[in-house]
DNA sequence: CGCACTCTTGAAAGTTGTCAACTCTCGTGG
DNA sequence: CCACGAGAGTTGACAACTTTCAAGAGTGCG
């Protein structure tokens, strides 16, 4: 069968995983080689505290290990924040749609719009180390995720509870945007403030607190699901944000 | 000239840079590649707030930036604790040492004893992408880099200050064993209270107060710059600590 | 309708930060 | 040799931030 039909009949049939399961779960030696292609997720670490803390999320169109780093087993586990259909890579799928598609370029990884993201993160997944431009794409991507994280300890380490929850706004603001979840500076954010505080390394009850504090201040909106940026130049003058890191195209 | 040659001049003649200098500081569009040979260094980032925010520390045999990742510019600096010193390289020295050492033990780069890593590691810059194991070599560094910086996102997200500082030095103590620079329980540590406030995400007062109650603990000793860990079982217990993501060998 | 989950609120307690001063050590210059 | 000054560590009192506990209100789904 040609590559591309591989391709096409790999994303036709994502994986569907309900809320709250884990996507990958630790020490998993299958190998959680992915790709998301709808719905939230959250890479997460338990302490023995009984705390969480989540280390990373993932939107639609992100991936995760497709260099398989962690394939043998890692010191976290993700887990869907909503129900999410996600694409499952087998390394002989890797390695097959590796063959046809040896010219991907790696700028192209750091997403566009929605549409062009769930195919060109695809696309990224489909490549091997054979060839120089993927092993170059999936560098990227591995770079981006490590600033990201660096960003958070940073975030964690440096800012005040009011600061912190403005900054992981505007990161999300910013990520969503580049895949064309947020329409009219509003976006569907399905992380409850649990999984923020657990984000943030706050409670529960202060991140609350902290919202309603934005709230107050005018620089967001925020019912049920649904985020409104009202005043993003205040908030992320607020948070210091510099979304360099994320590597995003100037617009979408 | 040999490629060996080359290495042990390299070697020879490393860059001495006084305490409190930056080794690579932001936006340096030289490159900061190099190899740690003696002292200490960390990676930061100053906040707009004033506040400082340490995201690594970079002991003897620690590289920074060897596939030149960040050769752009970067979000944040590097800086010398203590006097180091350290070898760059530059990116005809890394291509002409790749030549001649196809074939490095990508698991040696874990750490051994501190001769032999002074050593390997350095042999570890003298790998070009061309050869495959180097290549796998310097991703293991990336991941390792990673997991730390993950580990440290947890630790300051998930844990009160005495389980943070606690935490701190049970990696600091395992790092620099495999080093070598362990003595019976015993290592230098040119860290200041601020510095670790600035690692901690604490004030110094609070890192102040924390190692005391460490210190009454019975857990550690701590002058001057010699910290000697009294009682590792109990100091690892109490900050959770799973050395699993440094990568080290059992024993050095 | 009722359960489960999430959000919100108040009061009290605990943790951490700020300010200010004092001590100690160490290296330099008189 | 001693005085001095800078950097680092220590301490107390107080303020600010954040958590905990507990309870009630809102929301969505079976």
């Amino acid at each position: 069968m040609a590559d591309g039909d591989l391709l096409d009949r790999v994303l036709a049939d994502p994986d569907l995983v309900p809320a709250r399961a884990d996507l990958v779960s630790r020490h998993d030696r299958k190998g959680g080689r992915l790709i998301l292609v709808d719905g939230f997720a959250y890479q997460y670490r338990m302490l023995t505290s009984g705390r969480r803390q989540i280390t990373a999320y993932l939107v639609p169109g992100d991936s995760y290990d497709l260099d398989a780093a962690r394939e043998n087993g890692s010191d976290h586990a993700v887990m869907a924040l909503t129900s999410v259909r996600s694409v499952h890579l087998t390394t002989a799928e890797v390695a097959v749609l590796s063959l046809d598609h040896p010219s991907i370029d790696h700028a192209v990884m750091a997403l566009t719009s929605v549409r062009s993201v769930h195919l060109t993160t695809a696309e990224v997944a489909v490549l091997s180390l054979d060839h120089p431009s993927i092993a170059e794409g999936l560098r990227l991507v591995g770079r981006i995720e490590e600033a990201t994280l660096r960003e958070w300890l940073v975030n964690i380490g440096g800012r005040p509870a009011l600061e912190r929850i403005a900054h992981l706004f505007c990161e999300l603001d910013r990520r969503l945007h580049a895949v064309g979840l947020v329409d009219q500076d509003r976006f569907e954010m399905p992380i409850t403030q649990y999984d923020l505080a657990d984000t943030a390394g706050l409670s529960s009850v202060h991140v609350n607190r902290t919202i309603q504090e934005l709230r107050r201040q005018g620089l967001i909106a925020l019912t049920g699901r649904s985020l409104t940026i009202l005043d993003r130049p205040s908030l992320q003058a607020l948070a210091d944000f510099q979304p360099r890191y994320l590597r995003l195209r100037a617009s979408a």
